[in-house]
DNA sequence: GCCGTTTTCGGCCCGACTGTTTTCAGTCG
């Protein structure tokens, strides 16, 4: 079940997409993806809003408003079944080929009743493109080009790979000689789960040999563009990268700048034009003299507009920039302040190491403690019993500060069934330091019985943590339909944690689901789900989905030192 | 269409790159 707020959030980039269509005003497209990535991103679901509730989301008024709660009355919005009247589906789809925009789509459908991504390309082949204004051979080389890519890859990277890449080239560009500063911004450095582009920043006097430097890498398939100040190529792999390079002192501003999200640097704009500045990569203006007045920090450039430096985790104009300038920033949780790790695996069950081997390379990222939990017999694939199970707690005694001192829990991630039971009587689980419980079948089940199984876990007081809740694996499986605000609420009134699994083809929770738990009152458990000594350093994402959702420390269990954390397991 | 520490009207972020334009429109981020 999409919640209402989500499919509200479509209509009206659908809604925006159409007015960039038909040529309507640019403000009031731009006004209505704003009010969309708003209503995606509220707390309330807008189902039980009226209309004096919807016009309290930011960026919604009277009008949108009134569209929203016709929505919701009728399933319906006249406004917008109008504009979809005169527009096929197909014409908004052609906007996804990369080169290819609003205008342009727009021009292919009038002159030439281009409504599909076929029709382009049979058009394309015709040599039809040519005869429009404004485009010629190369256009329409590009745009076939276009067409692949979107056929061929469909997009996003996954945060480890677009990572891997972009500390590859950082590292590869800072020591080309008259390299200043060499670092990566955009989506990435905000953590967002998938990447479209790595952006690079670099700072140095000529530019030339730190693009060539990126061109001649071997994974370069393609150079894009070319420039002084940017050149963009896109690898065999199929990920796009762009190379900024700016001059050393306008560092901070251009960090700023490159780092977006585009909705965050929007508002910091607006707050420098209220304030008769004016903001580019460049730096700080004033607007009417044109004098530099900042430009090498990214601190000073928000200190500048009367704002503490806010995180890139946070800045996506989700009320960060409003509780900036209330003082009243969260103090996110730290990369390094996870002391141990609640959810991981050996090769007792479909993990590749030893106990040995994952206590003492858990033990050597500095952790305190540190739970082992295998699978649970009802995952039958993985053939555990009580006796093997007993036979490991042994084990897991005998490892008990063998490493660096390092306490080792014994647990086991438990399956919730169908019903929401779990796989041990309540006498066996009573022997586990730690019991997480997850969803691994039956995963289309009917969103109320999926809500009744899940708030059934969370009532077990043996579970102690629900793993990755929504089952939703990136790009290959959608999550589960259940009630997420029940669950959140269930959660809350049990004390039971959620976990932010930390693999990168999990990362569930995400940070909007986060958002929405942090305000029931729900504690966290960032867990790296290792099944390999390489998987536990991908706790990190799981902190940067953590710090996208506005967590600190005190949210988040396993940043607490253990006497804490056990009294919170045995409540 | 939204919004208000110069405002209930008149603004609304800014620059690079490309292609076909001989001065600029479209796209992207």
């Amino acid at each position: 079940m999409a919640r209402p707020n989500d499919d509200v959030a479509d209509l009206l980039f659908e809604y925006a997409d159409l007015i960039s269509i038909t040529g309507g005003d640019a403000f009031k497209a731009r006004v209505y993806e704003k009010a969309a990535r708003a209503v995606a991103g509220f707390h309330d679901n807008v189902a039980d809003l009226d209309q004096r509730g919807v016009e309290r989301i930011p960026g919604v008024g009277r009008s949108i408003a009134a569209k929203i709660v016709e929505y919701m009355t009728t399933g319906r919005v006249a406004a917008i079944e109008e504009l979809r009247a005169g527009i096929p589906d197909g014409v908004r789809r052609l906007t996804a080929v990369p080169g290819l925009g609003p205008k342009r789509a727009l021009q292919l459908y009038r002159e030439l009743g281009i409504s599909s991504i076929d029709d382009l390309a049979a058009a394309i082949q015709a040599g039809q493109l040519r005869e429009l204004k404004g485009l010629g051979e190369k256009s329409e080389a590009k745009l076939l080009h276009g067409i692949d890519l979107l056929r061929s890859t469909g997009g996003r990277s996954k945060l480890h790979v677009a990572e891997e890449l972009a500390r590859r080239l950082v590292a590869t560009i800072a020591t080309v000689d008259g390299c200043q500063r060499c670092a990566y911004a955009g989506s990435l450095r905000r953590m967002r789960e998938t990447i479209g582009d790595v952006d690079i920043l670099a700072a140095a006097d000529r530019s030339a040999p730190l693009m060539e430097a990126l061109v001649a890498q071997p994974d370069v398939a393609e150079v894009v563009a070319r420039g002084e100040t940017k050149t963009s190529v896109r690898t065999v792999a199929g990920v796009h990268v762009d190379l900024r390079v700016v001059p050393l002192a306008a560092w901070g501003a251009a960090m700023q700048y490159f780092t977006g999200s585009a909705a965050h640097n929007v508002r910091i704009r607006e707050l420098a034009v209220r304030a008769g500045l004016k903001l580019s990569e460049y730096g700080l203006f004033d607007a009417g003299t044109g004098e530099l007045l900042v430009s090498e920090t990214e601190a000073e450039v928000y200190e500048r507009l009367g704002l503490p430096w806010i995180p890139p985790e946070l800045r996506e104009d989700r009320g960060e920039i409003e509780a900036a300038l209330r003082g009243d920033l969260p103090d996110v949780i730290a990369a390094d302040a996870l002391r141990g790790d609640l959810h991981t695996h050996t090769n007792l069950t479909d993990g590749q190491a030893s106990a040995e081997d994952m206590v003492a390379t858990a033990a050597a990222r500095g952790y305190e403690y540190y739970a082992i939990t295998d699978h649970a017999p009802d995952l039958y694939m993985q053939r555990m019993s009580d006796e093997k199970m007993l036979a490991q707690r042994t084990r897991a005694h005998a490892l008990d500060g063998a490493y660096s001192g390092m306490r080792v829990l014994h647990g086991t991630e438990l399956n919730i069934g169908p019903d929401g039971e779990v796989d041990w009587p309540a006498e066996f689980l009573a022997g586990f330091d730690v019991c997480v419980a997850s969803v691994h079948s039956h995963f289309t089940q009917s969103s109320d019985d999926m809500t009744r199984r899940l708030i059934r876990a969370c009532e077990n007081p043996h579970v102690h943590i629900i793993g990755h809740l929504t089952g939703r694996k990136i790009g290959r499986r959608a999550p589960i339909d259940a009630d997420l605000d029940a669950v959140f609420a269930a959660c809350a009134r049990t004390g039971t944690a959620l976990e932010i699994n930390s693999h990168p083809d999990r990362l569930d929770l995400h940070d909007e689901h986060i958002l929405r738990a942090r305000r029931h009152g729900v504690k966290f458990a960032i867990n790296s789900d290792a099944h390999s000594t390489i998987h536990l350093p991908y706790v990190r994402y799981g902190v940067g989905m953590a710090r996208r959702g506005w967590l600190t420390g005190a949210d988040v269990i396993n940043t607490w030192p253990l006497e804490r954390l056990r009294s919170f397991l045995a409540v």
